[in-house]
DNA sequence: GGGGTATATGTTATAACATAACAGAAAGTG
DNA sequence: CACTTTCTGTTATGTTATAACATATACCCC
């Protein structure tokens, strides 16, 4: 029952993190897919911070348990994850982060303090893109929306 | 007078880059920033094209031209043009692309074409993210929007 | 359970993208 | 012309990402 911050708001983090893997782990039977123990891992990772980590920072976690030490071994991982929808991959960043609403389909939204480095997931509506591209026939599969600014916390530090 | 795409639609591309080019010129010399050999090298390659274009793509043409050869001499040019809003960065893409609409302020959103690599840039309207962040006290200050996809062209060949 | 296919991992090597740090040149300013 | 600021050139390195191939493991069907 430890508060910790889930974007900029905290929450019971071992029961969300075991609620994800768990969660994971029926999606993925149900899929047909395997939950192998580097991809567990990978996403275990990601949930213990909720912070964007880059792929090589995942690695080096990854490396330390003896479970692969080689740039492919986590961006494999990492990709499958996203590919479930279990992780977002930050473009801003050239990062990851675990999702925050499992289970939902959904085309997130990310908010990204630009002084700490917190990274909060945002239910996106869409954006007025969408008008844009049924103009001129423009078929969008898949949008990124990631603002950038600062979260309540830094902005009292009036970092400018 | 030639016909080139400029994002899904043809355009006068000759008209348009000199006028590109002189609201630039009149832009640095307004802002009292200097407008280099480099920087306006880089910002008629990106012109000439309508394409992303990575850095070291860039720097490539630059160096043919005898105008620096190494990475650090392109990405300070495509500094200064993102920073007077002349290109803009897509990040999904770790490209540059010069503005459709120079001079007019904005937050910019584009398509992006998986099959032919083409992108569009749009006037964003905004996402519905601005609400989620001002629910949560969030500041927003720039927000990328990137939607991947198929372009009207690219559709017709069913490439899926 | 054996044989075949598909999927996942391990590893090497390298590609692609980006910046820190410092030296020197040129432009702007009084 | 001296001073300051800005820009360029260069070295070196840091960071992010993938191609390609070998091996191992899981899955499926008979």
């Amino acid at each position: 029952m430890s508060p910790d911050p889930l974007g900029f708001a905290t929450h019971d983090h071992s029961t969300c993190m075991q609620s994800a893997m768990t969660s994971a782990r029926a999606i993925c039977a149900e899929r047909g897919v395997q939950f192998t123990p580097v991809r567990q891992r990978s996403l275990e990772i990601l949930l213990e911070t909720h912070a964007a980590m880059g792929a090589y920072d995942v690695l080096e976690r990854l490396s330390a348990e003896g479970l692969g030490s080689k740039p492919p071994v986590a961006y494999r991982a990492l990709s499958f994850l996203v590919d479930q929808g279990f992780v977002h991959r930050i473009e801003r960043l050239n990062a990851f982060i675990a999702c925050a609403h499992p289970g939902a389909a959904h085309d997130p939204a990310f908010m990204i303090c630009r002084a700490c480095g917190t990274v909060a997931e945002a239910q996106s509506a869409g954006s007025s893109l969408g008008a844009s591209a049924a103009l001129s026939g423009f078929q969008i599969e898949q949008t990124v929306i990631e603002a950038e600014g600062l979260c309540p916390s830094c902005q009292t530090g009036a970092q400018a």
